[in-house]
DNA sequence: TTGACGAACGAACGATCGTTCGTTATTGTA
DNA sequence: TACAATAACGAACGATCGTTCGTTCGTCAA
């Protein structure tokens, strides 16, 4: 039934509201079901549609789509396929895109323009994830100095190397054992 | 006790995995606390410091803080890492962020590298503020031949000129008039 | 008109929920 | 050492959970 949408349309300002799904009773009084069983009934075609699921125990939780709106209608004349119809734009919240293991994650503002080739720009923010080890060809926040540095994690005779992304800044070339911060996962710039 | 910091981070972790908090039970489960009574303890504890709070249907849910990640801004100190762990540190949400407008703010995911001397990158997703005009200066996604194009927004005599910030690319002069689809406030990438 | 079907109802079920209460172990301070 | 505070345990409680099953009421096609 295509009721469901309108359902689904509540159920998605109510998480919205709230940051989490109702039980059934709950969701039968928000949608006008007076039967928990119609509200089972309802679950079992979102879920069945993707737009729901249970965690491990039990409770309801939204998958992705769950998050997708209806996108940015092309303000365009007809007959134009719109480039952003697809894909993940505007399916999630940021915070859920670029953040995985959020325990371990932390930002970091970027000073400076040794990584400009890299695409990243002073007053960058750097969303770093945690971790003791990384692998070579990583963006990673190394300690140096004790300054946190960003540079890309290189090989060079067996030992690491801290490069920069930008020919003006040298090659970093740490002495004894290299401390490493975390590892660079994704970048968030705000313009003005 | 500074171990509920480990226990709220194994709970954003679950969090970001499964989009929804546990029950008390397996909360308990999760955190290792045999006892229901030990994880109601730490919920209230959690609701007093404003990481969670109740849905009106009794349901634990996140609050804004739950979200927050720390930021790391300030060069470290003798000491050693994590100058982050504690305290007062800044921290904000990446939605917050970014986005100031929501009903006006997409996301668009950049193809081609015609903006890499702007640091916007191919497969990047920019932040795009819908609004019909822009100022010289501006990155704006503008709609020429029916498709969305990431350009700066400049003037020449008179006119308004689409400029790209790779120099393997032509400055777009087009007739008529020039249309806006939004501007750029913001740029995400994520890494792998 | 009939029959199949989808959507909702309503009652009943055991399972699980979150709360409460008293107890135990550990820790920091007087 | 003694004491108060903190964190966890474990058992018990009624309330609420999600499931199941049979029923009712439209709608649409045969």
């Amino acid at each position: 039934m295509s009721n469901d949408r309108s359902y689904l349309a509540a159920l998605q300002d109510y998480y919205a509201a709230h940051r989490a799904l109702p039980s059934y009773s709950s969701i039968g009084a928000l949608l006008g079901l007076r039967s928990k069983s119609s509200v089972a009934a309802l679950v079992a075609r979102l879920k069945l549609a993707g737009f729901v699921e249970s965690t491990p125990d039990r409770r309801l939780a939204p998958t992705r789509r769950f998050f997708q709106r209806p996108l940015a209608e092309a303000p365009v004349h007809a007959g134009l396929p719109s480039p952003i119809d697809d894909g993940p734009a505007d399916a999630l919240t940021l915070d859920d895109y670029l953040i995985e293991h959020p325990s371990q994650t932390v930002l970091v503002r970027v000073k400076g323009d040794s990584m400009i080739d890299a695409g990243v720009l002073d007053g960058d923010l750097v969303v770093v994830e945690k971790r003791a080890g990384a692998r070579r060809g990583e963006i990673v926040v190394a300690i140096v100095d004790n300054q946190f540095t960003l540079k890309r994690l290189d090989l060079e005779r067996g030992r690491f190397i801290l490069r920069p992304e930008n020919k003006a800044y040298p090659i970093i070339r740490p002495e004894g054992t290299l401390e490493i911060f975390g590892v660079m996962v994704g970048l968030v710039r705000k313009i003005a």
